[in-house]
Formats: C-alpha cells, sequence, structure tokens
DNA sequence: CGGCAGGGAGGCC
DNA sequence: GGCCTCCCTGCC
C-alpha cells in the first residue's frame, strides 16, 4: 500500500460525517468504487494507507489535504457552539467527491433517511454499474451519465427510487447533452454554480449547494437541511429575519461564517447529530 | 403497521 | 418572491 502522512486529519470524521455516499466503510478502512476503478483507504495514525485497482489516485485531492485547516477553523470560530463543534472534529475535511456520483446519490437523497438512500445507491450500482475485481472481492461503482441516461424512468423505478427516478434520468441526459458542463462549474463562481445546478430539473437548493460543497470545492456553499434547520433555530439568530426563504438563510449564514461557510455547516451538522445534550428528540 | 424522511416541482397569488 | 400540495418507497 501507499502512504501518506498527514497531521491534523481524521478519516473517520471525514467520511462519516455525512457528507459523502462515495467512500462505504470496508474492513479497517473505506472502499470508493465511483472512481473510474477501486480505491482503498485506511488511516494509521498519522499515516494514510492507500491502494488502487488499477492506477495512482490523488488522495490530496479527493480528501482536500491541502486545505489551511487552521485558519479555516479560526475564521469560522465566531461562538462557543461552533467552537465546540470544531473541537468534536479537529481532523475533519469536506471531501471532493467526483461530479456526477455525487449529484445523482444527493438526488437520492431527497426526502430519504441515510439507510434508504445507502440502499437505493447500492442497488444503482449493482445494477447499471461498473464492477471491479480488488483483492478477491468484485465491487460495483456509479454508472456514467452515458449509461443512465438510456435507462427509462420507469425502469430506474423498480430499485425504490420512486419519483426522483426522473430527476436522475433527466440529469443524466442534460449531461450527456453538455448542457450542464463540469469544468465550467468549478471555474466560475459559487453563486454562477449553484443557479447553474438548480436549471436541472429536480435539483433546487440544497442539493445544489451539496453538490457545490462535497464536489465542486465551493467552501463558502451553505447546505440547509432539516438538521442544520434546527441547529441554527436552536443556537444562533440569524435565521429570524429571513422567513422560510431558503436564498435568505443560505446568504445570512454566508454572511455570518465567511467565505468558509461550507465547513462551518459540516462541523455543525456531526456535532449536532452527535451530542444529545440539546438535542433530545434523535439519537 | 402507519407515519414519516437529509426536498423539489408546479400551481397559485 | 412566498405559500401550498403532492410526490414513491423503505425504514423506524
Amino acid at each position: 500500500m501507499r502512504e501518506i502522512t498527514v497531521k491534523e486529519f481524521n478519516l473517520k470524521d471525514t467520511l462519516e460525517c455525512g457528507q459523502t455516499f462515495c467512500w462505504n466503510k470496508h474492513d479497517n478502512g473505506y472502499i470508493n468504487a465511483d472512481v473510474g476503478q477501486i480505491a482503498y483507504l485506511e488511516q494509521q495514525g498519522n499515516t494514510l494507507l492507500y491502494d488502487t485497482s488499477e492506477s495512482d489516485v490523488d488522495i490530496v485531492r479527493m480528501l482536500r489535504l491541502n486545505d489551511p485547516i487552521d485558519q479555516i477553523q479560526t475564521s469560522i470560530d465566531k461562538d462557543e457552539f461552533m467552537h465546540a463543534s470544531i473541537q468534536f472534529a479537529l481532523g475533519l475535511r469536506i471531501v471532493a467527491d467526483p461530479f456526477f456520483p455525487c449529484l445523482i446519490t444527493f438526488l437520492c437523497s431527497i426526502q430519504k433517511n441515510i439507510p434508504a438512500i445507502q440502499t437505493v445507491i447500492q442497488k444503482i450500482r449493482k445494477r447499471w454499474g461498473p464492477s471491479y475485481e480488488f483483492r478477491g472481492h468484485v465491487y460495483y461503482g456509479m454508472p456514467e451519465p452515458e449509461t443512465i441516461a438510456k435507462v427509462p424512468s420507469s425502469e430506474l423505478r423498480e430499485v425504490g427510487l420512486g419519483w426522483r427516478a426522473d430527476f436522475i434520468n433527466r440529469a443524466a441526459q442534460a449531461i450527456v447533452k453538455g448542457e450542464i458542463d463540469e469544468a465550467y462549474l468549478r471555474r466560475t463562481s459559487y453563486e454562477e454554480a449553484h443557479a447553474t445546478l438548480k436549471s436541472l430539473h429536480g435539483v433546487g437548493d440544497k442539493v445544489a449547494d451539496c453538490v457545490s460543497l462535497f464536489s465542486l470545492g465551493h467552501l463558502e456553499a451553505f447546505p440547509i437541511d432539516t438538521w442544520i434547520e434546527r441547529v441554527i433555530q436552536s443556537k444562533y439568530n440569524f435565521f429570524t429575519d429571513t422567513g422560510n426563504s431558503y436564498a435568505k438563510k443560505s446568504r445570512a449564514a454566508r454572511e455570518y461564517f465567511g467565505r468558509y461557510a461550507g465547513y462551518a455547516q459540516e462541523y455543525l451538522y456531526y456535532y449536532s447529530r452527535n451530542n444529545q445534550q440539546w438535542n433530545t428528540t434523535r439519537s
């Protein structure tokens, strides 16, 4: 296995905080089958050990290991609750997942809980995705846009996608037709990327923010799901003048936390879901 | 078993 | 813009 030395990094927090569906726990590490091959990754102290089925992969880029994490944490550390959230997961990084798998997995996530999301994503991989052999096992990865675009939504529904099937089919078709250009989305501003993603049928504010943050690297994106909504309402007051407008809430969060609002979102999300002291309704 | 999920579209004003 | 209703299906 190849090695990378890391500091102030925690693989478990990074891959299990809820931001990615591309890395799945396996043995002592994690498997990613959505990068055109298999990547296996584990952490031992300050060393990341990784292996692949074909060629090398850029783990530093995929885990954003070069982010100026001290500077990021300092810049968003604006209050006691955020301070506790950061301390809870000091080694967490925002991931840089591959674009199409990230888009599809977050389209799958609409109005589903995490176990249901993982179930349906795995069924998509197994039914339409490429298979890879690695260390004596067979793994299935997310299919290419061209493949999904050819599967009618009625057939996509057979794996439990419900009305999301049409979203996924149409998103894949738009990408095949070149209506969405990944390189442009990366190069342009957050606002422009977010607006362009929303032009896809089925992609609204929240999914557009997830893709902007977890794949495209727009670190000011602040995805607001029901969990973030709850924690902001109970611990902060910058949603009081926004009404129910996602755009206004999102802007208010960016004004409060700054250009690394996406990191703030992820610390808050992870901490609030794993700390029952303030949240007695869920585990 | 019934209710409900990590939203979004389309219709209405 | 803001508000309302409907939407599949699997988990809890």
